[in-house]
DNA sequence: TTGTATGCGTTATCAA
DNA sequence: TTGATAACGCATACAA
């Protein structure tokens, strides 16, 4: 086992100082050619590396981001790490993962163990229960010690850092146009409650899209389902209660999901009962998963671009990293969605 | 803004040494209850935590575990990655993520950059083009320089070291049996090119079934899908591949599928033939993703378990970097496959 | 051209 | 009970 060699151990072995070492191999003309070569030389005979933690300590960079989200097994978030990791990885970064599960508590921990000297900045989006609970000061008190915040997806205004988001709203009404266009007189959707904005926003733009065309909204068409439950009937409860909301409603014809899960769900359901689609019924789903595109029939969705959210968030952090400016200005960068129309819709 | 603060700092603050301040931190009896408390009391107000980068230095530690894997958007890895990841935050282990893209090249890069310091131990699943290349001295030379690996799913017995893998070639057996107990007689299997050791192990595994249950193996019923390929149009060319498979053998009434995708994919092209499932064709795959839960019939598939796999994994290495034993032993452990049975079998 | 000394933040050893 | 010093591995200002 030949351990990992050191400046100092070729030092000793070159009969030099560590010092010429380190600046021959950093092609120092301070030091002669013949040295230079020799030291070159051995060191790459031995495999040299100088060690990233020495570094790190030295320069006071880690070259290291650190991602904080809620879950990891989620086609969105895993594509939001592949642009992030696409990026960082070329400017010479590494990316260092922490899943906060949507816990408050896990999230701040986590952040907690990785601010203390870890990394050089965060990439993250909020957990459900911060979100629910409304309390940042793990973020501002990290912002605060100089650690750059890049935000993605679940945002808020209260903190004050460089944000990418999906513009949810527009996408939503994009959705719901294409339906009222594809002649759907009675649409519904399946939103979440409130308390995630993304909800919200997809929500306000299925209303405002209604609205614009002279279509009145109906509140039992508004199927707020509640994902705080986690459990392995999940999926059962919300197909009873697509199942109540068909049945009392006959006269649906197109539905507008904010998840894909909630759209796939939604069809599953309406063939159960007897309806066609996209003949019957339009469905539109909002995430751009694998679901979408396997399923039968493939699901017509507002597509996310993950991959990019997270190359533009890696590419604002690194920004503000590598040219740390005098004053503070934070970016609000708004990734357009484009509806990807499947077999879901005519 | 305010910095982190330093031990140097409060010592400043207080009048006393480094030394005093980090052992009074560290509740040393050597301190004096009273300057203990002092520190403690300023510590807290300024909000110290020790610098993880000096710490990694001083103890050639870094308390952290370097991820390796092809890709990252595939629910079988993420899976792995959410069960690593657990364990090692319970034992206060932070991950880093490197992605390979199955590239040879990317990997070897990945691998340098965090082996230099970064990291105490690797826990890794090759790339194909590792696979295809059969080279294998990064991984060997990591190991010769004391960094532990511990490999999972697409292992290879050449290197040293631990391994967690599924019993691909019981799983397989499992569903093969599975579909000949529901009276198949005609089972086909739809597979990848040789050099993925999973592939062929399933492959194997379908094999054995068949001839334990005195079947003969027809080689037009093995249908091999060059998994090289991965344009947009990957998904048409197998959908063409299967429709031919059909065509050219309308009694094929069974089909073991050693993954989703190629699983779904069967399911679909069946029924365009107008196969009903599972009345005309029963179909078993090969890993536990969110498509077979949500497809349409449901699909019975053989699971593996990822986070299972990833959690011990994480085990194994951890175990290793805590107790250094004397001499070397590697362990393989076998993650039970368990038949997940849905709609798509009687 | 080469070497010495210092510092990054921490802990540990030993001396006071 | 406290403090000075060395060490972890590296880079660099400055001295020789």
């Amino acid at each position: 086992m030949k351990k990992k060699v050191t400046l100092k151990q070729i030092a000793k072995e070159l009969d030099v100082s560590i010092a010429t070492v380190s600046k021959a191999l950093r092609n120092s003309k301070e030091i002669s050619e013949d040295t230079r070569e020799k030291v070159k030389a051995f060191a790459k005979l031995y495999n040299y590396r100088p060690n990233n933690i020495a570094l790190s300590l030295k320069n006071r960079k880690t070259k290291t981001i650190g991602i904080i989200i809620p879950e990891i097994v989620h086609h969105f978030f895993s594509k939001v790490i592949q642009g992030i990791e696409e990026v960082a990885n070329k400017k010479g970064y590494n990316v260092i993962i922490g899943l906060s599960n949507e816990s408050f508590d896990k999230e701040v921990i986590n952040m907690e163990m990785l601010a203390n000297g870890s990394i050089d900045g965060f990439i993250l989006s909020m957990s459900k229960q911060t979100l629910l609970k409304q309390d940042y000061h793990h973020f501002n008190e990290t912002i605060s010690q100089g650690m750059p915040i890049v935000m993605f997806d679940r945002v808020v205004n209260e903190i004050n850092c460089d944000k990418v988001v999906v513009d949810d709203l527009k996408g939503a009404k994009k959705a719901v146009v294409k339906l009222i266009e594809n002649q759907c007189k009675n649409i519904a959707i399946i939103t979440t409650k409130d308390y995630i904005s993304v909800g919200r926003l997809r929500t306000q733009g299925y209303i405002e899209a209604l609205n614009e065309h002279n279509i009145d909204t109906q509140s039992e068409l508004i199927l707020k389902v509640d994902d705080k439950l986690v459990s392995e009937d999940y999926i059962e409860v919300l197909e009873q209660e697509l199942k109540t909301l068909f049945l009392e409603n006959p006269n649906i014809d197109g539905v507008f999901a904010v998840n894909e899960l909630y759209a796939i769900t939604v069809m599953k359901v309406a063939r159960k009962l007897g309806k066609r689609i996209p003949e019957d019924l339009q469905v539109i789903g909002f995430t751009d998963g694998v679901l979408s595109r396997h399923s039968t029939p493939t699901l017509t969705t507002v597509c996310q671009h993950g991959k990019k959210i997270g190359a533009v968030a890696a590419e604002l952090l690194i920004e503000k990293l590598e040219n740390e400016s005098e004053y503070e200005y934070f970016k609000s960068v708004v990734i357009e969605t484009e509806l990807k129309e499947r077999e879901s819709t005519k």
